[in-house]
DNA sequence: ACCTCGATAGATCGATCGGTCTATGTCGTC
DNA sequence: GACGACATAGACCGATCGATCTATCGAGGT
Protein backbone atom coordinates (compact mmCIF):
# COMPACT_ATOMS: atom_id res chain seq x y z
CA UNK A 1 0.00 0.00 0.00
CA UNK A 2 2.59 2.51 -0.94
CA UNK A 3 0.40 4.26 -3.10
CA UNK A 4 -0.95 8.00 -2.05
CA UNK A 5 -4.46 8.85 -0.89
CA UNK A 6 -4.93 10.74 -4.51
CA UNK A 7 -4.42 6.81 -6.21
CA UNK A 8 -6.10 5.08 -3.55
CA UNK A 9 -9.28 7.11 -3.61
CA UNK A 10 -9.18 7.09 -7.46
CA UNK A 11 -9.14 3.49 -7.49
CA UNK A 12 -11.65 2.50 -4.57
CA UNK A 13 -13.89 4.87 -6.55
CA UNK A 14 -13.70 2.80 -9.68
CA UNK A 15 -14.01 -0.37 -7.67
CA UNK A 16 -17.27 1.00 -6.11
CA UNK A 17 -18.78 3.15 -8.44
CA UNK A 18 -18.59 -0.18 -11.21
CA UNK A 19 -20.36 -1.93 -8.67
CA UNK A 20 -23.38 0.14 -6.91
CA UNK A 21 -23.13 3.50 -9.40
CA UNK A 22 -22.24 6.68 -8.72
CA UNK A 23 -24.52 8.32 -6.71
CA UNK A 24 -25.17 4.94 -4.55
CA UNK A 25 -21.58 5.32 -3.48
CA UNK A 26 -20.89 7.09 -0.56
CA UNK A 27 -18.10 9.00 0.75
CA UNK A 28 -17.87 7.20 3.99
CA UNK A 29 -17.63 3.64 1.38
CA UNK A 30 -14.89 5.20 -0.27
CA UNK A 31 -13.29 6.53 2.93
CA UNK A 32 -13.47 2.82 4.37
CA UNK A 33 -12.12 0.77 1.53
CA UNK A 34 -9.28 3.61 0.32
CA UNK A 35 -7.96 3.79 4.11
CA UNK A 36 -8.09 7.47 3.86
CA UNK A 37 -8.86 10.27 5.32
CA UNK A 38 -11.66 12.51 4.44
CA UNK A 39 -9.63 15.54 4.28
CA UNK A 40 -7.72 13.83 1.73
CA UNK A 41 -10.82 14.00 -0.48
CA UNK A 42 -10.95 17.73 -0.37
CA UNK A 43 -7.44 17.79 -0.56
CA UNK A 44 -6.46 16.34 -4.07
CA UNK A 45 -10.37 16.94 -5.51
CA UNK A 46 -11.74 20.13 -6.07
CA UNK A 47 -15.38 19.96 -5.89
CA UNK A 48 -14.89 16.96 -3.30
CA UNK A 49 -17.44 14.33 -4.69
CA UNK A 50 -17.68 15.12 -8.12
CA UNK A 51 -14.04 15.85 -8.63
CA UNK A 52 -12.93 12.34 -7.46
CA UNK A 53 -15.92 11.07 -9.46
CA UNK A 54 -15.08 12.67 -12.52
CA UNK A 55 -11.22 11.71 -12.11
CA UNK A 56 -12.01 8.36 -11.41
CA UNK A 57 -14.24 8.50 -14.90
CA UNK A 58 -11.31 10.00 -16.56
CA UNK A 59 -8.54 7.55 -15.66
CA UNK A 60 -11.07 4.51 -15.79
CA UNK A 61 -11.48 5.55 -19.51
CA UNK A 62 -7.75 5.97 -20.18
CA UNK A 63 -6.91 2.49 -18.86
CA UNK A 64 -9.70 0.66 -21.36
CA UNK A 65 -8.32 2.92 -24.05
CA UNK A 66 -4.69 0.85 -23.15
CA UNK A 67 -6.24 -2.25 -22.75
CA UNK A 68 -7.75 -1.70 -26.33
CA UNK A 69 -4.32 -0.66 -27.42
CA UNK A 70 -2.46 -3.79 -26.56
CA UNK A 71 -5.59 -6.00 -27.45
CA UNK A 72 -5.83 -3.82 -31.01
CA UNK A 73 -1.70 -4.16 -31.16
CA UNK A 74 -1.19 -7.99 -30.80
CA UNK A 75 -4.36 -9.06 -32.66
CA UNK A 76 -6.56 -8.57 -35.71
CA UNK A 77 -9.68 -6.35 -34.37
CA UNK A 78 -11.82 -9.42 -34.84
CA UNK A 79 -9.49 -11.40 -32.48
CA UNK A 80 -9.15 -8.48 -30.60
CA UNK A 81 -12.98 -7.79 -30.13
CA UNK A 82 -13.42 -11.29 -29.24
CA UNK A 83 -10.64 -11.11 -26.24
CA UNK A 84 -12.13 -8.18 -25.28
CA UNK A 85 -15.53 -10.09 -24.64
CA UNK A 86 -13.64 -12.87 -23.56
CA UNK A 87 -12.31 -10.47 -20.84
CA UNK A 88 -15.43 -9.22 -19.71
CA UNK A 89 -16.94 -12.48 -19.47
CA UNK A 90 -14.10 -13.85 -17.08
CA UNK A 91 -14.60 -10.33 -14.99
CA UNK A 92 -18.29 -10.67 -14.82
CA UNK A 93 -18.47 -14.29 -13.89
CA UNK A 94 -15.68 -14.39 -11.16
CA UNK A 95 -17.22 -11.46 -9.42
CA UNK A 96 -21.20 -12.80 -9.77
CA UNK A 97 -21.94 -10.15 -12.17
CA UNK A 98 -20.96 -7.50 -9.45
CA UNK A 99 -19.16 -5.45 -11.59
CA UNK A 100 -20.16 -3.27 -14.50
CA UNK A 101 -18.76 -0.48 -16.59
CA UNK A 102 -17.57 2.58 -14.71
CA UNK A 103 -17.88 4.21 -17.25
CA UNK A 104 -21.57 3.83 -17.71
CA UNK A 105 -21.97 4.04 -14.05
CA UNK A 106 -20.74 8.28 -14.73
CA UNK A 107 -22.74 8.27 -17.74
CA UNK A 108 -26.10 7.33 -15.43
CA UNK A 109 -25.08 9.36 -12.60
CA UNK A 110 -27.60 12.21 -13.29
CA UNK A 111 -27.93 15.47 -13.37
CA UNK A 112 -26.26 16.22 -10.29
CA UNK A 113 -22.81 15.35 -11.52
CA UNK A 114 -22.30 16.85 -15.19
CA UNK A 115 -18.12 16.72 -15.13
CA UNK A 116 -19.25 12.68 -14.44
CA UNK A 117 -21.30 12.26 -17.45
CA UNK A 118 -18.71 14.69 -19.93
CA UNK A 119 -15.77 12.59 -18.36
CA UNK A 120 -17.98 9.55 -19.83
CA UNK A 121 -18.25 11.16 -22.90
CA UNK A 122 -14.76 11.70 -23.72
CA UNK A 123 -14.24 7.92 -22.51
CA UNK A 124 -17.01 6.44 -25.33
CA UNK A 125 -15.09 9.47 -28.05
CA UNK A 126 -11.68 7.70 -26.94
CA UNK A 127 -12.70 4.34 -27.50
CA UNK A 128 -14.59 4.94 -30.95
CA UNK A 129 -11.37 6.79 -32.14
CA UNK A 130 -8.98 3.82 -31.57
CA UNK A 131 -11.43 1.39 -32.85
CA UNK A 132 -11.99 3.39 -35.60
CA UNK A 133 -8.71 3.66 -36.38
CA UNK A 134 -8.11 -0.31 -36.21
CA UNK A 135 -10.85 -0.59 -38.89
CA UNK A 136 -9.80 1.93 -41.14
CA UNK A 137 -6.51 0.27 -40.96
CA UNK A 138 -8.38 -3.01 -42.05
CA UNK A 139 -9.81 -1.01 -45.58
CA UNK A 140 -12.90 0.67 -44.40
CA UNK A 141 -13.48 4.42 -45.46
CA UNK A 142 -13.08 6.36 -42.14
CA UNK A 143 -16.84 7.89 -41.95
CA UNK A 144 -17.46 3.40 -42.10
CA UNK A 145 -14.99 2.98 -39.42
CA UNK A 146 -16.45 5.67 -37.24
CA UNK A 147 -19.85 4.58 -37.70
CA UNK A 148 -19.04 0.59 -36.78
CA UNK A 149 -16.44 1.54 -33.79
CA UNK A 150 -19.18 3.34 -32.80
CA UNK A 151 -21.31 0.65 -32.29
CA UNK A 152 -19.42 -1.73 -31.47
CA UNK A 153 -18.69 0.76 -27.95
CA UNK A 154 -22.70 1.08 -27.87
CA UNK A 155 -23.22 -2.84 -28.31
CA UNK A 156 -20.89 -4.17 -25.83
CA UNK A 157 -21.69 -1.52 -22.66
CA UNK A 158 -25.21 -2.62 -23.88
CA UNK A 159 -24.31 -6.45 -23.45
CA UNK A 160 -22.18 -5.74 -20.57
CA UNK A 161 -25.62 -4.30 -18.52
CA UNK A 162 -27.99 -7.18 -20.14
CA UNK A 163 -25.72 -9.18 -18.86
CA UNK A 164 -25.38 -7.90 -15.58
CA UNK A 165 -29.14 -8.08 -15.34
CA UNK A 166 -29.48 -11.53 -16.34
CA UNK A 167 -26.67 -12.93 -14.53
CA UNK A 168 -25.33 -14.54 -17.85
CA UNK A 169 -23.13 -14.29 -19.69
CA UNK A 170 -25.15 -15.15 -22.89
CA UNK A 171 -25.76 -11.52 -23.79
CA UNK A 172 -21.55 -11.16 -24.15
CA UNK A 173 -21.68 -14.37 -26.50
CA UNK A 174 -24.19 -13.58 -28.63
CA UNK A 175 -22.23 -10.01 -28.72
CA UNK A 176 -19.07 -11.72 -29.81
CA UNK A 177 -20.87 -13.77 -32.47
CA UNK A 178 -22.69 -10.98 -34.15
CA UNK A 179 -19.82 -8.62 -33.61
CA UNK A 180 -17.87 -11.14 -35.81
CA UNK A 181 -19.57 -11.77 -38.14
CA UNK A 182 -20.51 -7.92 -38.69
CA UNK A 183 -17.03 -6.30 -38.44
CA UNK A 184 -15.34 -9.66 -40.09
CA UNK A 185 -17.72 -9.00 -43.20
CA UNK A 186 -16.70 -5.60 -43.09
CA UNK A 187 -13.07 -6.26 -43.23
CA UNK A 188 -12.85 -9.29 -45.44
CA UNK A 189 -14.11 -7.98 -48.72
CA UNK A 190 -16.71 -10.26 -50.15
CA UNK A 191 -14.47 -12.63 -52.43
CA UNK A 192 -16.86 -11.73 -54.90
CA UNK B 1 -55.63 13.56 -13.13
CA UNK B 2 -58.85 10.58 -12.35
CA UNK B 3 -56.01 7.63 -11.99
CA UNK B 4 -55.44 6.80 -8.54
CA UNK B 5 -52.05 6.82 -5.95
CA UNK B 6 -51.01 3.77 -7.06
CA UNK B 7 -51.26 4.43 -10.45
CA UNK B 8 -49.71 8.01 -10.66
CA UNK B 9 -46.63 6.88 -8.07
CA UNK B 10 -45.81 3.80 -10.96
CA UNK B 11 -45.95 6.86 -13.62
CA UNK B 12 -43.92 9.16 -11.86
CA UNK B 13 -41.06 6.73 -10.91
CA UNK B 14 -40.64 5.95 -14.13
CA UNK B 15 -40.63 9.10 -15.40
CA UNK B 16 -38.10 9.98 -12.40
CA UNK B 17 -35.83 7.07 -12.40
CA UNK B 18 -35.64 6.75 -16.56
CA UNK B 19 -34.04 10.39 -15.70
CA UNK B 20 -32.11 10.35 -12.74
CA UNK B 21 -31.29 6.47 -11.38
CA UNK B 22 -33.24 4.59 -8.43
CA UNK B 23 -30.86 5.91 -5.84
CA UNK B 24 -31.19 9.50 -6.85
CA UNK B 25 -34.90 9.50 -7.20
CA UNK B 26 -35.82 9.94 -3.58
CA UNK B 27 -39.26 9.39 -1.78
CA UNK B 28 -39.53 13.13 -1.57
CA UNK B 29 -39.34 14.04 -5.77
CA UNK B 30 -41.82 11.01 -6.20
CA UNK B 31 -44.44 12.30 -3.77
CA UNK B 32 -44.53 15.67 -4.98
CA UNK B 33 -44.21 14.71 -8.94
CA UNK B 34 -47.36 12.41 -8.36
CA UNK B 35 -49.34 14.49 -6.19
CA UNK B 36 -49.93 11.35 -3.18
CA UNK B 37 -49.40 11.24 0.30
CA UNK B 38 -46.62 9.35 1.86
CA UNK B 39 -48.60 6.29 2.79
CA UNK B 40 -49.65 5.75 -0.24
CA UNK B 41 -46.57 4.17 -1.05
CA UNK B 42 -46.59 1.86 1.53
CA UNK B 43 -49.94 1.26 1.13
CA UNK B 44 -49.60 -0.11 -2.63
CA UNK B 45 -46.23 -1.52 -2.82
CA UNK B 46 -45.26 -3.97 -0.28
CA UNK B 47 -41.56 -2.92 0.53
CA UNK B 48 -42.47 0.79 0.32
CA UNK B 49 -39.76 2.14 -2.51
CA UNK B 50 -38.13 -1.13 -3.44
CA UNK B 51 -41.79 -2.45 -4.17
CA UNK B 52 -42.60 0.63 -6.28
CA UNK B 53 -39.53 0.63 -8.23
CA UNK B 54 -40.08 -2.89 -9.11
CA UNK B 55 -43.47 -2.56 -9.85
CA UNK B 56 -42.71 0.63 -12.31
CA UNK B 57 -39.75 -1.84 -13.93
CA UNK B 58 -42.27 -4.20 -14.61
CA UNK B 59 -44.67 -1.77 -15.96
CA UNK B 60 -42.34 0.13 -18.35
CA UNK B 61 -40.89 -3.43 -19.28
CA UNK B 62 -44.06 -4.44 -20.56
CA UNK B 63 -45.19 -1.39 -22.20
CA UNK B 64 -42.22 -0.96 -24.25
CA UNK B 65 -42.96 -4.54 -25.33
CA UNK B 66 -46.27 -3.42 -26.53
CA UNK B 67 -44.78 -0.70 -28.34
CA UNK B 68 -42.70 -3.36 -29.66
CA UNK B 69 -45.56 -5.38 -30.55
CA UNK B 70 -47.40 -2.91 -32.68
CA UNK B 71 -44.12 -1.67 -34.16
CA UNK B 72 -43.48 -5.91 -35.31
CA UNK B 73 -46.98 -5.55 -36.49
CA UNK B 74 -47.31 -3.10 -38.91
CA UNK B 75 -43.34 -2.93 -40.47
CA UNK B 76 -41.32 -5.83 -41.13
CA UNK B 77 -38.81 -6.58 -38.52
CA UNK B 78 -36.16 -4.03 -39.78
CA UNK B 79 -38.67 -1.55 -40.83
CA UNK B 80 -39.60 -2.13 -37.29
CA UNK B 81 -36.19 -1.38 -35.58
CA UNK B 82 -35.64 1.94 -37.69
CA UNK B 83 -39.19 2.88 -36.10
CA UNK B 84 -38.17 2.11 -32.92
CA UNK B 85 -34.58 4.01 -33.10
CA UNK B 86 -36.19 7.07 -34.61
CA UNK B 87 -38.90 6.78 -32.02
CA UNK B 88 -35.67 6.51 -29.47
CA UNK B 89 -34.16 9.79 -31.12
CA UNK B 90 -36.60 11.84 -31.18
CA UNK B 91 -37.30 10.85 -27.32
CA UNK B 92 -33.72 11.84 -26.84
CA UNK B 93 -33.71 15.45 -28.38
CA UNK B 94 -37.09 16.43 -27.01
CA UNK B 95 -36.17 16.28 -23.31
CA UNK B 96 -32.41 17.66 -24.50
CA UNK B 97 -30.80 14.02 -23.45
CA UNK B 98 -32.24 13.91 -20.40
CA UNK B 99 -34.48 10.32 -20.41
CA UNK B 100 -32.96 6.93 -20.74
CA UNK B 101 -34.16 4.18 -20.75
CA UNK B 102 -36.15 2.84 -17.08
CA UNK B 103 -35.23 -0.45 -17.44
CA UNK B 104 -31.69 0.20 -18.06
CA UNK B 105 -31.76 2.27 -14.63
CA UNK B 106 -33.39 -0.91 -12.47
CA UNK B 107 -30.72 -2.99 -14.13
CA UNK B 108 -28.23 -0.98 -12.45
CA UNK B 109 -29.85 0.02 -9.16
CA UNK B 110 -27.32 -2.34 -6.86
CA UNK B 111 -27.35 -4.43 -4.53
CA UNK B 112 -29.68 -3.17 -2.12
CA UNK B 113 -32.56 -3.36 -4.74
CA UNK B 114 -32.53 -6.84 -6.19
CA UNK B 115 -36.19 -7.35 -7.21
CA UNK B 116 -35.51 -4.28 -9.39
CA UNK B 117 -32.58 -5.95 -11.28
CA UNK B 118 -34.84 -9.00 -11.54
CA UNK B 119 -37.91 -6.88 -13.00
CA UNK B 120 -34.89 -5.61 -15.19
CA UNK B 121 -34.06 -9.45 -16.15
CA UNK B 122 -37.43 -10.12 -17.03
CA UNK B 123 -38.22 -7.38 -19.25
CA UNK B 124 -35.19 -7.54 -21.37
CA UNK B 125 -36.30 -11.34 -21.63
CA UNK B 126 -39.84 -10.65 -23.03
CA UNK B 127 -38.15 -8.14 -25.73
CA UNK B 128 -35.61 -10.73 -26.68
CA UNK B 129 -38.49 -13.13 -27.03
CA UNK B 130 -40.76 -10.92 -29.09
CA UNK B 131 -38.09 -10.28 -31.71
CA UNK B 132 -36.86 -13.52 -31.81
CA UNK B 133 -39.81 -14.54 -32.85
CA UNK B 134 -40.05 -11.61 -35.94
CA UNK B 135 -37.10 -13.06 -36.43
CA UNK B 136 -37.87 -16.39 -36.69
CA UNK B 137 -40.76 -15.37 -39.01
CA UNK B 138 -38.30 -13.40 -41.19
CA UNK B 139 -36.25 -17.44 -41.73
CA UNK B 140 -34.04 -17.44 -38.82
CA UNK B 141 -33.59 -20.60 -36.98
CA UNK B 142 -34.78 -20.19 -33.44
CA UNK B 143 -31.13 -20.13 -31.65
CA UNK B 144 -29.93 -17.82 -34.68
CA UNK B 145 -33.23 -15.48 -34.18
CA UNK B 146 -32.46 -15.77 -30.49
CA UNK B 147 -29.24 -14.24 -30.50
CA UNK B 148 -30.01 -11.45 -32.73
CA UNK B 149 -32.86 -10.28 -30.68
CA UNK B 150 -30.79 -10.29 -27.25
CA UNK B 151 -27.93 -8.25 -29.24
CA UNK B 152 -30.50 -6.09 -30.73
CA UNK B 153 -31.73 -5.22 -27.12
CA UNK B 154 -28.14 -4.95 -25.78
CA UNK B 155 -26.92 -2.47 -28.98
CA UNK B 156 -30.02 -0.54 -28.87
CA UNK B 157 -29.76 -0.13 -24.80
CA UNK B 158 -25.76 0.76 -25.25
CA UNK B 159 -26.34 3.41 -28.36
CA UNK B 160 -29.12 5.09 -25.63
CA UNK B 161 -26.07 5.48 -22.96
CA UNK B 162 -23.86 6.52 -25.00
CA UNK B 163 -26.06 8.74 -26.91
CA UNK B 164 -27.23 10.27 -23.53
CA UNK B 165 -23.17 10.55 -22.42
CA UNK B 166 -21.88 12.83 -25.72
CA UNK B 167 -25.97 14.57 -26.45
CA UNK B 168 -25.94 13.10 -29.74
CA UNK B 169 -27.96 11.45 -31.86
CA UNK B 170 -25.50 9.93 -33.48
CA UNK B 171 -25.01 6.25 -31.55
CA UNK B 172 -28.29 5.68 -32.33
CA UNK B 173 -27.39 6.66 -36.14
CA UNK B 174 -24.59 4.38 -35.89
CA UNK B 175 -27.28 1.63 -34.40
CA UNK B 176 -29.71 2.01 -37.01
CA UNK B 177 -27.13 1.92 -39.75
CA UNK B 178 -25.22 -1.46 -38.48
CA UNK B 179 -28.26 -3.04 -37.35
CA UNK B 180 -30.27 -2.56 -40.69
CA UNK B 181 -27.41 -3.81 -42.47
CA UNK B 182 -26.88 -7.32 -39.97
CA UNK B 183 -30.34 -7.95 -39.05
CA UNK B 184 -31.36 -7.12 -43.39
CA UNK B 185 -28.57 -9.68 -44.27
CA UNK B 186 -29.85 -12.06 -42.05
CA UNK B 187 -33.06 -11.91 -43.13
CA UNK B 188 -33.13 -11.87 -47.18
CA UNK B 189 -31.42 -14.54 -47.77
CA UNK B 190 -28.39 -13.51 -50.69
CA UNK B 191 -29.89 -14.28 -53.99
CA UNK B 192 -27.51 -16.60 -54.93
C1' DA C 1 -77.24 8.99 10.01
C1' DC C 2 -73.51 5.98 10.62
C1' DC C 3 -69.49 3.44 9.64
C1' DT C 4 -65.54 2.01 7.06
C1' DC C 5 -61.73 2.41 4.19
C1' DG C 6 -58.66 4.75 1.36
C1' DA C 7 -56.46 9.25 0.53
C1' DT C 8 -54.23 13.18 2.29
C1' DA C 9 -51.32 16.13 5.21
C1' DG C 10 -47.73 16.45 8.06
C1' DA C 11 -44.98 15.52 12.33
C1' DT C 12 -41.42 12.63 13.69
C1' DC C 13 -37.95 8.97 13.87
C1' DG C 14 -33.02 7.22 13.52
C1' DA C 15 -29.67 6.85 9.98
C1' DT C 16 -26.94 8.61 6.59
C1' DC C 17 -25.66 12.07 3.27
C1' DG C 18 -21.66 15.46 1.64
C1' DG C 19 -18.93 18.95 3.55
C1' DT C 20 -16.23 21.57 7.04
C1' DC C 21 -13.83 21.85 11.08
C1' DT C 22 -9.95 21.16 14.77
C1' DA C 23 -6.36 18.46 16.57
C1' DT C 24 -2.64 15.31 16.19
C1' DG C 25 0.82 12.74 13.75
C1' DT C 26 4.49 12.14 10.35
C1' DC C 27 7.26 12.96 7.04
C1' DG C 28 11.23 15.49 4.34
C1' DT C 29 13.89 19.85 4.09
C1' DC C 30 16.31 23.56 5.59
C1' DG D 1 15.88 21.29 16.28
C1' DA D 2 12.48 23.88 13.68
C1' DC D 3 9.58 24.35 10.09
C1' DG D 4 5.97 23.48 6.56
C1' DA D 5 3.26 20.31 3.89
C1' DC D 6 0.56 16.51 3.90
C1' DA D 7 -1.98 12.50 6.17
C1' DT D 8 -4.88 10.97 9.66
C1' DA D 9 -8.63 10.68 13.09
C1' DG D 10 -12.78 12.15 14.38
C1' DA D 11 -16.18 15.59 15.98
C1' DC D 12 -19.63 18.34 14.04
C1' DC D 13 -22.85 20.73 10.77
C1' DG D 14 -27.38 21.18 8.25
C1' DA D 15 -29.81 18.57 4.95
C1' DT D 16 -31.92 14.62 3.34
C1' DC D 17 -32.81 9.73 3.34
C1' DG D 18 -36.69 5.91 3.86
C1' DA D 19 -40.00 4.66 7.08
C1' DT D 20 -43.62 5.00 10.68
C1' DC D 21 -46.89 7.46 13.05
C1' DT D 22 -51.31 10.23 14.12
C1' DA D 23 -55.05 12.98 12.54
C1' DT D 24 -58.32 14.71 9.29
C1' DC D 25 -61.07 14.37 5.26
C1' DG D 26 -64.31 12.31 1.92
C1' DA D 27 -66.76 9.01 -0.89
C1' DG D 28 -69.74 4.60 -0.78
C1' DG D 29 -72.26 1.24 1.22
C1' DT D 30 -75.43 -0.29 4.89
Amino acid sequence: MTAGPRDRLIDSAIALIRERGVHATGLADLLEHSGTARASVYQHFAGGKSGLVEEATRVAGLRMDEFLATLLGSRDPVGALRSLVRWWRTTLRETDFAVGCPVVAAALAGADTPSAREAAAQAFATWERRLARAFAAGGLDGESARSLAGFVVSALEGAIVQARATRSVRPLDDAERQLTWLVGGYLTPPAT
